[in-house]
DNA sequence: GCAAGGTC
C-alpha cells in the first residue's frame, strides 16, 4: 500500500482526486478523519502539526524552587500529540504501507509538519520508504509532476522550523512565567510574553504614546474662490501650508484682482488596476466593508471549505503559471457577475497584475466556484464578491485620467488649481470599492482674467498620528516580519483577550503599557521585531546547513540568559511597578464616605467595590458574582458620583452594563430600605446622606451612632434598628427561597426565573416553610409546570421537616436514619408509636423516646410513654410466639402501637386491621390464642 | 496557566 500525507484534509481528498484520474476514489470516515484510497492508494490529510513541542515533565508548577522560569532556558523539551485521532490512524496505516509519500505544504512550516509525519511513520515502521512531493498549487500539472518525480524530505529546512518552535517556546514560557509571578498574576490574569506579540504590543503603546506627547501645530492655508462661466473653481496658494501667521496674513493682503491664468497644462494619469490578493491586502480590503481581520478570515475559511474561493492563508501576490485564468472566468458566468465577466473578456489586459511578493505556496486567493446570493446570505456574499471582483480587477486594463494644473497670478500672489478626468474607467468598472472622484475644471486659457469671489485663509492644526486599526496593524506587522498570514490577526485577538488593548482603533490597556514598559526597560531583545528578523537569518543558515539547528538554540539560550541575569536583578521593582501601574485599572473614583479611591476587587468568584481606605473605611459596594463577568471598568462618569461606569464582560455574551456603580447600590437597595415599617422618604434621604444605603448597614449599627447618624431618638434608633434585622431576615429567606427554586427547577428557555419569583411573591410566598404549605394551583398560576411543581413542592417540604426536626434538637446523625427509614416528618414523631419508629431506624426505643419527646415538645403536642429496649425485645419474643406470626407481621402490628402480648390481647381488632390492613379474622385468632 | 505555528 502506497500512503500519502497530505497537510489538510481538503488536500488530501484533491491530491487524491487528480491523482486517481478516472478511477473511483473510496472516501472512508474512520472516526473523524477521512482516507481517501484509489488503486493500492491511500491518501490522508493531516491538520497542520498534530504534534507540538512542551518541556518535559517536571515544568508544570510556576512557583517551583527548582524549576524557575530561568530553568526553562535549559529545559528539555518533548513532542506531544495534539491530535491523537490522526496520529493513530497514520501509525495504524504506515505498519502496512510499502511506500509512504509526504505531501505537506511547500514551505518551511509544512517541511517541518511533513518531518513530525515522518517521525510518527518511524516510530512503527522503521524500514519503509518516505519520500516527499513537493508543489506549488494542488492542480493536476503540479501534482502529477511532483509525483512523478518524488524527491526526499528537507532536514535542513525542517531543523530550521525546529529551531523557530524551541526558541520561541524558551523564551515566550520563561518570560511569561517570570513577569507574572514578579507582578502576582496567575489564572486568567497571566501577563504572556512572546517574540510576535510582545513587538506587536510595543506598536500599539509607542503610538500611543506619540499620541499623547504630540503638540498641534497652528498653520494657515489661503485659498481664493473664482468662477468660470457659472462652474466655481477653488485655488490654493503654492506655498502650501504657512507656518509663519504674518507671511499668511500679507499673503492674503496681497490676493488682488486681476487673477490671471498664467499657465495651463494638461497631462494624463495612469491608474494601475489592483494586484492579487494576499491574505493582508485582502483583510484590508475587507476592513473597508466593515468586517474585522478575525471575521474576514473567518468567512473566508468558511467560503474556502465550500469551494467558493481559494485557501485564504497566502502570500503570495502573483497568479501562477499554471492557473486557469480564463478557466476561473467562464466557471464565474451564469451569475451576479455576467455582465462583468463579459467586459472583462473582451477588454483583457495581456498580462495581469502582479505584486510584490511571490511565493511557492498557494496562489493568490481567487474564486474558485459560481455562487449564488440567496445560499450565502449577506456577510459572506459581501466577502465573496470582494473576491471575485479583485480578480477581476486584476485582469481589466488599468484606469486613465486626464490632469489639467492650472496656474494663476493674484497681483503677484501665485495660486494653483488641479483637476482631473476619468477618460477611461477601466478596472474601476468591475471593482467599485474605491471612489474615482473627478474635478473637472473649466476650459482655461493663459492670459484669462477671471474675478476673485472671495479670498479664505483657514487656520488648522497639525494632526497626532492615528491609532492603528487592525487592519493597518495587520499590514505593518508584515512589513516588520511579524507573525503570519495566519497568525497576524490571531495575535492581535490574543492581546484583547490578555487585556493588554482594547478597541478599534486599537488602544494599549494600562495593563498593556506596564508590561511593554517592563519590558523596554529590562528586556528589549523581546519587544522588538528585530529578533524575528534576526530568527529568520539564522533559520536561513540552517536550511542553508551552514549553521546547526543546535548551535542557533545554544546562542538564543546564552541571549536568554543575560536577559534573564537582569531581570532577576530587577524583580522586585518590576513587579512593583506593574502592580502600581495597573492598580489605576480598577479604581472607580473617590469613595462617598471617606474621599480615598474606590476600587474594583476581584477575590475568586465573587468580586466587589471596595474603598482603598480598608479596614478603616468599610464602605463597599457588591457586585453581581463573577459568573455573569468580570467588572471592569468604563470611560463613562457618573456626573452625580464622579464614579467610573462600571461593566460586566464575558465571553460569548453580551456585555452586562451596571452604569454608575453607586446609582446602582442606591436604586437595588431602596425598595428593601422601603420594607422597613417606619421607613419614609426622609428618612431615606438622610441615611444617603450620611452613606448609609443598605438595610444590613442600619442592622450593624449601635442605636447611638444612628441617632447621631440621623438625628432621631434612641427609642427610634432601636426601633429601626430592629425592623432592618427582620426586614434582612426576609430577604435572606426570599434569596433562599430563590436559589432553592433555580436549584430544583433550573432555568431555560420560557421559564424566566425573574417572572416566576415575582409572582410567587405577589401570592404571598417569599420563603420555603410558604412554599412547603402552597396550594399546587398558585405554582402552575406563577408560571411552574405541573411535573416541576410537585417535585418543588416535596422537596420544600422535605426541606422544612428536616428543619423542624433538627431546631427541635434531634441529632444531624440521627435524622440521617429518620429520613432513611422514610419517617423523617414532624408528624411521623408525633403520632407514630416508638416501637414502630425503633423497628423503622435500628434506633435504641429509649433514644427514639428521647428524640419524640424533644419534637413533641417543640411542637407543644404531648408525649407518648417510654418503651424500654428491654420490655421491647421481650414483647417481640412474645408475638412470634404466637403462631402465625412473623417479622413482618410485628413490624405491621408496631404501627398500631402493639409490642407484646399485653398491648395486643387489649387490641380493638376492628381498628388494628384497619391500620396495619391484617384481616380482623386472623387477629382474632392471635388474641384467642393469647386468651 | 506559558509561545507561535499549522488547521477547523
Amino acid at each position: 500500500m502506497h500512503l500519502i500525507i497530505a497537510e489538510k484534509n481538503i488536500s488530501a481528498n484533491r491530491i487524491a482526486q487528480i491523482l486517481a484520474g478516472n478511477e473511483k476514489v473510496r472516501a472512508v470516515k474512520e472516526g473523524s478523519v477521512t482516507t481517501y484510497s484509489f488503486d493500492t492508494k491511500t491518501v490522508v490529510g493531516l491538520k497542520g502539526h498534530v504534534v507540538e513541542v512542551d518541556f518535559e515533565p517536571g515544568y508544570t508548577n510556576w512557583r517551583s524552587e527548582v524549576h524557575t522560569p530561568r530553568s526553562l532556558i535549559d529545559a528539555g523539551t518533548v513532542k506531544k500529540p495534539t491530535e491523537k485521532k490522526i496520529v493513530n490512524l497514520i501509525q495504524k496505516l504506515s505498519k502496512k504501507a510499502d511506500l509512504v509519500t509526504i505531501a505537506t505544504d511547500y514551505d518551511t512550516e509544512g517541511e517541518l509538519i511533513g518531518k513530525e509525519a515522518y517521525e510518527l511513520v518511524r516510530a512503527v515502521n522503521p524500514t519503509v520508504r518516505i519520500n516527499r512531493a513537493r508543489f506549488s498549487a494542488i492542480t493536476p500539472a503540479e501534482i502529477r509532476s511532483a509525483f512523478e518525480s518524488p524527491a526526499d524530505l528537507d532536514f535542513a529546512l525542517a531543523a530550521a522550523g525546529e529551531a523557530r518552535q524551541t526558541v520561541d517556546l524558551m523564551w515566550g514560557a520563561s518570560l511569561t512565567r517570570f513577569i507574572s509571578l514578579a507582578a502576582r498574576r496567575g489564572g486568567k490574569n497571566i501577563l504572556s510574553v512572546g517574540r510576535v506579540q510582545s513587538p506587536t504590543l510595543a506598536m500599539i503603546v509607542d503610538r500611543e504614546r506619540e499620541i499623547e506627547n504630540f503638540v498641534p501645530q497652528t498653520y494657515w492655508m489661503l485659498s481664493l474662490a473664482t468662477e468660470k462661466d457659472g462652474v466655481p473653481v477653488e485655488a490654493r496658494h503654492t506655498a502650501g501650508r504657512f507656518t509663519d501667521h504674518d507671511a499668511a496674513l500679507a499673503a492674503e493682503a496681497g490676493t488682488k484682482e486681476p487673477l490671471v491664468v498664467t499657465d495651463v497644462k494638461e497631462g494624463q494619469k495612469t491608474d494601475r488596476a489592483p494586484t492579487p490578493f494576499d491574505t493582508t491586502a485582502f483583510i484590508v480590503a475587507a476592513s473597508r466593508l466593515g468586517l474585522s481581520a478575525a471575521n474576514a478570515m473567518r468567512i473566508a475559511e468558511d467560503l474556502y471549505m465550500n469551494g467558493y474561493i481559494s485557501y485564504p492563508r497566502t502570500d503570495n501576490t502573483v497568479y501562477p503559471k499554471s492557473l486557469n485564468l480564463n478557466g476561473i472566468l467562464e466557471a464565474l458566468r451564469g451569475g451576479a457577475f455576467d455582465a462583468d465577466i463579459a467586459w472583462v473578456q473582451q477588454h483583457r489586459r495581456p498580462v495581469p497584475t502582479r505584486g510584490k511578493k511571490e511565493s511557492t505556496d498557494h496562489p493568490p486567493i481567487h474564486p474558485t466556484g459560481a455562487a449564488a446570493r440567496e445560499a450565502l446570505g449577506s456577510d459572506r456574499w459581501k466577502v465573496y464578491e470582494l473576491v471575485v471582483r479583485r480578480f477581476l480587477a486584476t485582469l481589466s486594463p488599468d484606469a486613465t485620467w486626464a490632469t489639467t494644473k492650472c496656474l494663476f497670478d493674484a497681483s503677484g500672489e501665485p495660486y494653483t488649481a488641479t483637476g482631473g478626468r476619468l477618460v477611461s474607467a477601466g478596472w474601476r468598472r468591475v471593482y467599485p470599492y474605491s471612489e474615482a472622484k473627478e474635478n473637472i475644471l473649466p476650459a482655461f486659457s493663459p492670459g484669462e482674467r477671471l474675478p476673485i469671489k472671495s479670498v479664505n485663509l483657514e487656520e488648522k492644526q497639525t494632526q497626532p498620528p492615528a491609532r492603528y486599526s487592525q487592519s493597518r496593524l495587520i499590514q505593518v506587522m508584515e512589513e516588520l516580519g511579524l507573525g503570519t498570514k495566519s497568525t497576524r490577526h490571531e495575535v492581535i485577538g490574543k492581546l484583547v483577550s490578555r487585556r493588554y488593548v482594547e478597541g478599534n482603533p486599537l488602544r494599549p490597556t494600562l495593563v498593556g503599557r506596564a508590561v511593554t514598559e517592563a519590558l523596554d526597560n529590562h528586556a528589549e531583545t523581546i519587544t522588538e521585531p528585530e529578533m524575528t528578523r534576526t530568527l529568520e537569518e539564522h533559520m536561513q543558515l540552517i536550511k542553508q546547513k551552514q549553521r546547526s539547528h543546535k548551535d542557533v538554540v545554544n546562542e538564543s539560550r546564552e541571549m536568554l540568559h543575560r536577559v534573564f541575569d537582569k531581570l532577576e536583578e530587577h524583580e522586585k521593582e518590576i513587579g512593583e511597578e506593574i502592580m502600581e501601574q495597573t492598580a489605576e485599572e480598577h479604581t472607580v473614583g473617590p469613595c462617598p464616605v471617606c474621599g480615598r479611591d474606590l476600587r474594583i476587587r476581584h477575590l475568586g468568584a465573587s468580586q466587589f467595590i471596595g474603598c482603598t481606605g480598608y479596614p478603616e473605611c468599610r464602605f463597599n459596594i457588591s457586585l453581581p458574582g463573577s459568573i455573569w463577568g468580570r467588572a471592569i471598568r468604563t470611560e463613562e462618569t457618573c456626573p452625580e458620583h464622579g464614579l467610573s461606569h462600571v461593566r460586566l464582560i464575558r465571553k460569548g455574551s453580551p456585555p452586562w452594563t451596571i452604569g454608575c456603580p453607586l446609582c446602582s447600590h442606591i436604586a437595588s437597595n431602596v425598595e428593601a430600605l422601603r420594607m422597613m415599617p417606619s421607613m419614609t422618604d426622609e428618612l431615606v434621604q438622610r441615611l444617603h446622606a450620611r452613606h448609609i444605603y443598605t438595610v444590613s448597614e442600619i442592622a450593624g449599627m449601635q442605636p447611638g451612632n444612628l441617632t447621631d447618624a440621623l438625628g432621631v431618638g434612641s427609642d427610634e434608633a432601636g426601633r429601626l434598628i430592629e425592623e432592618a434585622k427582620d426586614a434582612l431576615d426576609i430577604l435572606r429567606r426570599r434569596s433562599e427561597l430563590r436559589k432553592f427554586i433555580r436549584k430544583i427547577v433550573p432555568p431555560r428557555k420560557g421559564r424566566s426565573h425573574a417572572k416566576i419569583n415575582k409572582n410567587l411573591l405577589e401570592q404571598g410566598i417569599g420563603d420555603i416553610s410558604a412554599l412547603s404549605r402552597a396550594d399546587p394551583a398558585v405554582l402552575k398560576k406563577a408560571g411552574i409546570g405541573d411535573a416541576a411543581a410537585t417535585e418543588l413542592l416535596e422537596a420544600a417540604r422535605a426541606l422544612c421537616n428536616e428543619r423542624t426536626l433538627r431546631e427541635a434538637g434531634v441529632p444531624a446523625v440521627s435524622l440521617k436514619k429518620y429520613l432513611a427509614g422514610e419517617v423523617g416528618s414532624p408528624d411521623d414523631f408525633c403520632y407514630l408509636p416508638i416501637p414502630y419508629l425503633s423497628s423503622k431506624t435500628a434506633i435504641n426505643p429509649e433514644t427514639v423516646h428521647k428524640h419524640v419527646d424533644m419534637v413533641c415538645r417543640y411542637l407543644g403536642r404531648p408525649t407518648p410513654a417510654k418503651v424500654t429496649k428491654a420490655a421491647l425485645e421481650r414483647g417481640r419474643e412474645e408475638l412470634l410466639a404466637i403462631p402465625g406470626i412473623g417479622e413482618a407481621t410485628v413490624e405491621r402490628l408496631y404501627l398500631a402501637g402493639i409490642y407484646n402480648a399485653a398491648t395486643l390481647r387489649e387490641a380493638d381488632a376492628e381498628a388494628v386491621s384497619s391500620i396495619t390492613g391484617i384481616p380482623k379474622a386472623r387477629l382474632h385468632d392471635y388474641i384467642s390464642h393469647l386468651k
